[in-house]
DNA sequence: CTGAAAGCGCTTACAG
DNA sequence: CTGAAAGCGCTTACAG
């Protein structure tokens, strides 16, 4: 802050050169020669020069800046996919701002436009669970490069990346009635939940393939946001009088909540039923029985991210395609089955 | 980015007025008649005229971004700790960029330079575990506004936000104390981590207090990274004649370790010994017995962080006298302790 | 109250 | 291989 920085100009008057060629050598332009492109190195070194950012992102009319909005950086899986996406990026030269939506389409919408003008150069975006109106996405879109990830929607005609939810949850389930199991109950969110949706779509497939029947007492729904309807929902399952013999969780917050439960009934896990989550968090080693959950590697989808976008933002001009890219997952077996 | 977006060029011949004026106008300089403000204002409005960020940043030398370093961005801890920054930034104008260090002092270094660099407004920064030298720091102090928080040290001369630590923990062992609890254990780390010393303080501060006698048999260390050893440490200390009644853990993961331990060993929690955590994590209530735990307002600390930086920003010219601001707590009451 | 002009530090066509 | 010049879009001292 005291001291001024030197620039190319004082760079350029100390070794009697211009401006233009200190540009040039300092950017390996191939158009210098090498005996010059050592010489200003040298003096830049010197000098200590440290090139003025805002001056070269003002010209190049590019920040490298991502934007990142996410419902919520709370979140466990979020913060993996957002270790991948600082990884990524600071590996490809670009910098992340991030942002939170806490769910609330509003704020998304004022963030979108917020981000578009502060100038990024591409957005990273995930939905919030409450957005239906998608017309600001659809409209920032006409401006920026952007790619939906995690919490996505079919209805947006941009690149998706996404857990491959239906074949999670296929595998899932699969594992269970493998494990003997014949009535898997699902508790699934109520929410107009893309991936609750996909979820859920694997679970029947499963069931479909091995000729098991979807009962519908078996298929719950509770409020996403308010956890402590598991503990109704789960005593309402096993007072049936076909109870499951296991219960497939759409995510880990409800696996837990459903293990509590059963326990408080002094209902065997997992020899009476089995549970399974959904996210592989922390929690999931915490809780005892330990719990069964589909692992998925946010790290990776925070990397790929990155690069695709990055890959939109340079091809800027020309037509992208959009795509969906589909992240495997597996299934991580603990104590909470067998 | 097809469409060119119209500048303040475009707005002044539209309206055969200088780019002056209509530079000012739009930033509402009080020596511009009102007449012309609106005029200026209707037809920016009717071009849907976006300020260029870019050029702006340049022309202020001010990119109005804040950088922010975490060891490790999947800490629960650390993600409320961003939440609190994320909010108060937006509210204050500012974006940040986060990166993490993953506890590395070379990778610290490296994004301190980057930062510094890039040209951040200032820098808050969570110091990694295993950083000693402090050179790296104290250079980027001397460029950029930095203030630390949460992981601290008092050997750098800047302003330092943190947990009130050694209250902190000297109202757990208190509230142990007052329990009826006398044989009080504690497990810290074993690295020289800033904030372990701070709680190892008040834990004997609470000791002394009471007149109870300090056990050297009864403070152990853990290595931070290797949450394994707790279970043989927790076994350790409940195979001493004179076995503890309570365990003070300085973390909520080394208390899940304990209550694990001491349940595998059938050890009544908290009739035969309480447990505490610290950090209030996710975790405190998905262990049974729910954990007792200092709970770390970060939203709070995230806030004045993000306040003390932007006013050490404003000041910059002038002497910034360097404090100490410390986060008050609060102990969360659950089941394992009584 | 408004305008003409300079300049922030860099890049890049154009010319030689 | 190198230089002179223009310009990116904005702000601001200076002048009137």
């Amino acid at each position: 802050m005291k001291r001024q920085s030197p620039t190319l100009k004082k760079i350029a008057s100390n070794l009697k050169l211009s401006v233009s060629t200190v540009s040039r050598a300092l950017n390996d332009n191939k158009t210098i020669s090498n005996s010059t492109k050592e010489k200003v190195k040298k003096e830049a070194e010197r000098l200590n020069y440290v090139p003025n950012v805002l001056a070269k992102n003002f010209r190049n009319k590019k920040m490298n800046i991502i934007g990142v909005i996410v419902p919520n950086i709370t979140h466990d899986f979020t913060t993996t996919i957002l270790k991948g996406i600082f990884i990524e990026s600071q590996e490809l030269g670009y910098r992340t701002i991030v942002s939170e939506t806490n769910d609330d389409p509003d704020k998304e919408q004022k963030i979108l436009e917020e981000m578009t003008q502060f100038g990024v150069d591409g957005i990273l975006l995930s939905l919030s669970r409450n957005t239906t109106d998608l017309s600001p996405i659809l409209s920032t879109l006409q401006k920026k490069p952007l790619i939906i990830f995690d919490k996505a929607s079919d209805k947006v005609p941009c690149t998706q990346i996404v857990i491959d939810e239906v074949a999670a949850s296929f595998n899932a389930v699969e594992y269970l009635i493998k494990t003997g199991k014949k009535r898997i109950a699902i508790i699934k969110e109520v929410q107009n939940s893309f991936n609750s949706e996909r979820r859920y779509q694997g679970y029947v497939k499963a069931l479909k393939k091995y000729n098991l029947p979807i009962d519908e007492n078996l298929i719950l729904k509770i409020d996403g946001s308010c956890i402590n309807d598991v503990r109704n929902v789960t005593f309402q399952l096993i007072n049936f009088k076909n109870k499951p013999d296991a219960i497939f969780c759409i995510t880990d917050a409800i696996a837990i909540g459903v293990i509590k439960a059963l326990k408080e009934k002094s209902i065997a896990i997992p020899d009476d039923v089995s549970v399974v989550g959904f996210s592989n968090s922390g929690y999931s080693t915490v809780i005892e029985p330990s719990l069964t959950s589909v692992n998925q590697p946010g790290n990776q989808m925070g990397r790929v991210a990155i690069k695709q976008i990055i890959e939109e933002i340079n091809n800027n001009d020309e037509f992208v395609i959009s795509k969906s890219i589909q992240i495997k997952t597996k299934l991580i077996v603990r104590e909470s089955t067998h």
